[in-house]
DNA sequence: GTCTATAATTTGATAGAC
DNA sequence: GTCTATCAAATTATAGAC
């Protein structure tokens, strides 16, 4: 089977992804990974020959998983705010409830020092998302793209902001006082 | 001189602090350090025996900087409105103009990585930020400690948030539009 | 206060056996 | 696909001379 979840590869991605998480790019080698999958780490080098491979397999299966999850932005009979608000709330999951930052935050505070394949990943990830916030404040607002596009901004930097807030603090309730004037004013 | 800013200790900060705002906690190694300030490592480590100590003092310098600069919240004679403003100014030159995470959104990002000391150091200086915001908020809007509080959060997620989407983007209009339903709406 | 020298460990990565 | 073995380089840190 091709999409076996439980496969080496995948727990290889899994692994990897929780240590970035954690850490950043920096915060982990290929002997950790091989550590918590319970092989060696010349196996992990198999499945991905450098850092650069692994990491961008990680964000680009990320960018992937959030593709297939958004529902379409342009299908009528779903509610933009029911949209906006599921998007905030899966967000909310990852940062309070397993209290990890997002993969995406992470990796863009170590935007400078990552490999260009790694950066080419991140930069699909904010194209997919913001495309799909904008297009979702165009109909919730009835507003023109550059507006909808604004708060799309303002969403994404709230979220990005919420997720340091609480790691930084360790105090949860600080993701739902960052987001509350926002989803007041359009929720 | 002890306030000498040119000292060999200062540099030695300054360049560590350049570094960790590139890429983080692990990102850079005392060689690094050495190479910059024209040294050797070995002497490095005489200014600051571990990494920890490094990162520990920059993290108090960076906050002592902040307590330095911040006017009295209670002083009658300051407009609230000039002082927020002079506050996100200050963090926008740093993001927007030198292209740069803030030191403390950076090393909150790597918190779960990081030594115990340094993680004290960035405890206070929330703690000084968060205080500071949350008085001026209550001036500015005549609210009660908890409303101040609200606001403070809102201020600094969206300035954590912006940082990261203009990192991530590489376009720094994003700054302002991440900050523009915050200004509008309070200043 | 800075240096040389070096220890002990970790890192990303490869060669080749099974 | 996983292993053993290994490499070259880098890492944090220390000892001791000047």
């Amino acid at each position: 089977m091709t999409t076996d979840k439980n496969d080496t590869k995948t727990k290889i991605m899994d692994t990897a992804e929780g240590f970035i998480v954690q850490g950043g790019y920096n915060a982990f080698s290929f002997r950790d990974i091989a550590d918590a999958v319970g092989i060696k780490s010349a196996s992990v080098h198999y499945h991905y020959p450098t850092k650069a491979d692994l990491v961008s397999a990680v964000m680009a299966r990320y960018t992937e998983s959030f593709s297939i999850q958004l529902p379409d932005p342009t299908d009528e009979s779903l509610d933009p705010k029911i949209m906006i608000n599921g998007f905030i709330d899966g967000f909310k999951a990852k940062i309070v409830d397993q209290r990890d930052m997002s993969l995406c935050t992470m990796l863009t505070s170590n935007k400078p020092i990552l490999p260009e394949a790694v950066c080419v990943e991140l930069a699909a990830f904010y194209q997919l998302i913001l495309d799909w916030l904008t297009q979702v404040f165009m109909r919730l607002n009835e507003a023109t793209e550059k507006i909808g596009f604004m708060q799309a901004s303002q969403l994404l930097a709230c979220l990005h902001g919420a997720s340091i807030l609480v790691q930084g603090t360790n105090q949860p309730d600080f993701f739902d006082h960052a987001l509350s004037d926002f989803r007041s004013r359009y929720l």
